[in-house]
DNA sequence: GCAAGGTC
């Protein structure tokens, strides 16, 4: 008997064959170049030892579309939202179609052994559709879908030997968000073409997104909030005070008025006071904190902080470093390593670098601390970590090597203890206010050793003040400020908004954040060293027309609460308690009714955009 | 020529 095993991507196919086969496996060629078939034998409980053929996918075979007698310009936009879609084979992913049915044909079962998560589900759907064109015997009853989330040895024989079928809940769930973003993409993208066209400066196409414009309305709404900014003076008290000849600076407490006239009478109460009093004197062990193991999101803020890169080109980098074995697999939002992985095998690894040998070394004589656990598991993939060892030298590629250094400095910061120190707080009392001084004194760097992005060291102590003195004020007044504005967008903060509004995937916001640029809807701007994202006329213009136009239900289109609700109902459908036709029918019914107001506002939309030409 | 989601 033979079972057919199809993994998301080679990689997997290529280890689960190496735990499966015990390293007793060979290779064939297929049709497809990058995705080879492995044989080998493998005992399923209750059915002896099997003939196995594994092999891989590379994500979605199948491409959602509408049928080319729909295609642009050939019906008018607001048909999408009823029109037949057709699921096709992907012409790119053919020849891994037709690898799938052949090695179909011989197959008893098909086991799927793609990601589990909700789009693996779905891909693993494709999979069993390709093999039954190849083998009309394998029913829906003959596919095994194993459940793993790591490549732990036990781990994939234990998801091996207890698999269950395919769960047609969670594939439909998917299937009703392709066909809402393809019907609302499409639809949406062809009428702002259209009613764009002929206007000044206009890109072709103007498309929508249900992700693409809640990415760019973070982006407006941060630039309007800088321009529209009006700043304002405050005033507030600073005390001094000195002992043993070192001055402390003393900060008042109630932080700050915008009465001048206030402050300056609660001043002169203080003033009729020569001495203040020191009330309490306290000193307590502090810590700060090592990071949690890596995700993609986490990798990507810190490398636009960091180094600058943008997310997409800290992806494509990464991507290449797991290709080449160097790094594990890097689209995981997994912050807690399984209990069961060997960390110190991974530090040992690393024993032998110029810069942070040294420091991995002391973790395997002592040093090392179990990483701390995030609240995050895909049930997928591990947080990020170092692989394999590679000289920083070695690496020729800049982000390459930047994305190296800084996975392999997070997981040893992981495996390291948190830094201390002692933090020392006095408290001031004169006249009827109260000041506080902080003074922090570092004793262990710990992880901050090799984790050489974060700053935190000893500021100016304070004098050794007792509780109860009295002490003459040295130096106070009132001090005048001005409120600032808040800081233009940055890569990381859209990054992190995004991810925390539910609008894409780890996997997919980089590229939502590109799309937007390539669309001249925003642009990257250099100022003062670092990386803002503004706006672009036309950017400003989208977002301002759609919120100039009254639609029913209050609802916005240039908002994340749309996309939200839209996940909100794929976790029902996927549960349950909704079928995939209500979830879509009622979604499709909301943007068809967006739309049909959008059409009747596009003069709107145009005057909008004309009001931001310059 | 459109979307978002996989992955190379």
């Amino acid at each position: 008997m033979k079972v057919l095993c199809v993994a998301e991507k080679p990689s997997i196919a290529k280890e689960v064959t190496n735990i499966l086969s015990g390293g007793k496996s060979v290779r064939r060629n297929s049709p497809s170049k990058y995705n080879s078939n492995f044989d080998f034998k493998f005992d399923f409980p209750g059915h002896g030892v099997c003939d196995v053929t594994m092999t891989s996918v590379t994500g979605h075979i199948n491409r959602t579309d509408f049928p080319a007698q729909y295609g642009w310009g050939k019906v008018p936009p607001g048909r999408l939202f009823e029109l037949p879609i057709e699921v096709k084979i992907d012409k790119d992913k053919a020849a891994i179609h037709r690898n799938i049915s052949t090695e179909a044909r011989n197959s008893t079962y098909l086991m799927i052994w793609t990601d589990c998560d909700r789009e693996g589900e779905a891909i693993g759907y494709e999979i069993f559709e390709a093999a039954q064109k190849g083998n009309r015997s394998i029913s829906f009853n003959h596919v095994w879908r194993s459940h793993f989330s790591h490549l732990e040895r036990n781990h994939i024989l234990n998801a091996a030997r207890n698999p269950t079928g395919l769960d047609m809940k969670v594939v439909d769930a998917v299937n009703c968000r392709q066909e809402l973003d393809l019907r609302v993409g499409a639809s949406f993208t062809r009428l702002l073409t259209d009613a764009l066209r002929g206007q000044k400066n206009i890109p072709s196409p103007v498309s929508y997104g249900t992700c693409q414009f809640p990415a760019l309305g973070f982006v407006v709404d941060r630039y309007k909030r800088v321009k529209s900014f009006k700043e304002e003076k405050f005033w507030y008290l600073q005390a001094d005070v000195e002992k043993d000849g070192q001055t402390a600076h003393f900060n008042w407490t109630r932080g700050r008025f915008f009465d001048r006239l206030y402050v300056i009478t609660l001043y002169q109460e203080c003033m009729k006071n020569p001495h203040g009093k020191i009330d309490s004197v306290t000193k307590k062990p502090t810590s700060n904190y090592k990071p949690y193991p890596l995700t993609t999101v986490q990798l990507q803020k810190d490398c636009s902080t960091f180094y600058k890169m943008s997310a997409k080109a800290t992806l494509d980098a990464a991507e290449k470093l797991y290709t080449g074995g160097w790094i594990s697999y890097p689209r995981t939002e997994t912050d807690k390593f399984p209990r069961a992985m060997n960390l110190k095998s991974i530090v040992e690894t690393q024993t032998q670098d110029s810069r942070w040998g040294q420091f991995a070394r002391e973790l395997l004589d002592g040093g090392f601390s179990q990483p701390r656990e995030g609240k995050n598991d895909d049930k997928s993939h591990p947080p990020i970590h170092p692989v394999k060892f590679q000289k920083l030298e070695a690496i020729k590629d800049d982000n390459q090597r930047k994305v190296y250094e800084y996975v392999v400095r997070r997981f040893l910061a992981c495996c390291s203890t948190d830094a201390k120190g002692f933090q020392t707080v006095a408290t001031l009392v004169w006249g009827n206010e109260i000041f506080k001084a902080t003074g922090l004194e570092v004793s262990e760097l710990n992880y901050l050793k090799v984790y050489t992005y974060r700053k935190w060291s000893s500021s100016e102590t304070l004098p050794p003040f007792q509780q109860g003195e009295s002490i003459p004020i040295k130096f106070s007044e009132v001090k005048e400020g001005k409120t600032g504005p808040p800081n233009h967008m940055t890569e990381t903060e859209l990054i992190a908004l995004m991810d925390a509004n539910g609008i894409g995937t780890d996997a997919t916001i980089a590229d939502h954040i590109d799309r937007i640029g390539a669309r001249s809807y925003i642009q990257k701007v250099k100022k003062g060293g670092s990386e803002i994202i503004v706006p672009t006329e036309l950017g400003i213009g989208l977002i301002e027309g759609f919120s100039s136009i009254n639609f029913e239900n209050n609802i916005s289109l240039s908002k994340p609460s749309l996309r939200k609700r839209l996940e909100v109902l794929l976790k029902e459908v996927e549960t349950g308690r909704r079928t995939k036709d209500q979830a879509l029918k009622e979604n499709v019914d909301l943007y068809r009714k967006a739309f049909v107001t959008t059409a009747e506002n596009q003069a709107i939309l145009i005057n909008e955009y004309k009001k931001y030409q310059t």
